[in-house]
DNA sequence: ACCTCCAAGTTCCTTAAGGGAACTCAACCG
DNA sequence: CGGTTGAGTTCCCTTAAGGAACTTGGAGGT
């Protein structure tokens, strides 16, 4: 486990990050939605976006030119970004949802049912939660002193 | 998806906590070993498990009381939230492990097998990634003005 | 042609948060 | 009864975040 998690949160890690992509996830890919949106500073989601950018889970795209307008899109990498993002949800609808219910509900295209996310094994297809598992030294798990 | 991420990320959303949380899901649950582990201030480290068990994901224990000793574990509600941990796991193992593949390996329990989470339905079983939905209002959405 | 409005950033200043090392406190250990 | 260990606190300092104003460059109105 040790450093996945590490590595992940080196590149999403600070708390607008996840936010950003699930506007950009959701349609909200330009510079001042995104900023009216979230309300983060001006600076400090510029300096994000160059980051995302880098790290390859953005893009920046023209989408006019004769007005020079750009919008950010989620590369497949990012994309995939947004399973974590899904868990997130779920874990916020079960433990953290108001009086209300969830915000949004996923309509699954291959059913076309309202369903949330569960996390299964990619070897039999049953359920795979956390005390579902052993946690085993990988190959590229830190050799001990 | 508006405020559940939010929700979430409120309660772990500041980059030491997903680290925290694998070390005490793991057994390392002691303040001196967590401070050692992660490399984390001790100021910050004392903080953010106070928030951490006010939020209701850890619960501060006694394990010896001759000398009182204490150590932290997850609740229900932080065991669930290692789901988002699993998946930021995969992620990284895809896109950033390094030359000597993942640093950890599940095994599970079901099946025996080495094994990766994925996402599924909970309606249907079939894969559910963030492109096999679409995001509607929930019944907590925000009103529009 | 001029004034003005975007969208997309930058720059500057102030304030809050994080890192590091030292200090506390109580209890057991020999 | 002095040292050690676990579990934190306290203090200082440096870095990062917030906020508002400034920049740039092409468009659009009159």
């Amino acid at each position: 486990m040790t450093c996945s998690i590490a590595r992940t949160l080196d590149v999403i890690g600070e708390p607008w990050s996840p936010l950003i992509l699930r506007d950009v996830y959701v349609g909200t890919g330009r510079f001042d939605q995104l900023q009216n949106d979230l309300g983060i500073s001006r600076k400090v989601l510029a300096e994000r976006l160059k980051w995302l950018v880098e790290q390859g889970v953005l893009e920046r795209r023209e989408y006019s030119a004769k007005p020079p307008r750009h919008e950010y899109a989620l590369t497949p990498k990012g994309t995939e970004l947004v399973e974590v993002l899904m868990v997130m949800v779920r874990w916020g609808d079960r433990w953290t949802a108001g009086d209300e219910g969830p915000p949004v509900l996923y309509r699954h295209h291959a059913c076309g049912r309202i369903a949330h996310v569960e996390l299964h094994c990619s070897e039999c297809g049953g359920p795979m939660g956390p005390t579902d598992i052993d946690v085993l030294p990988g190959p590229g798990a830190p050799v001990d002193a």
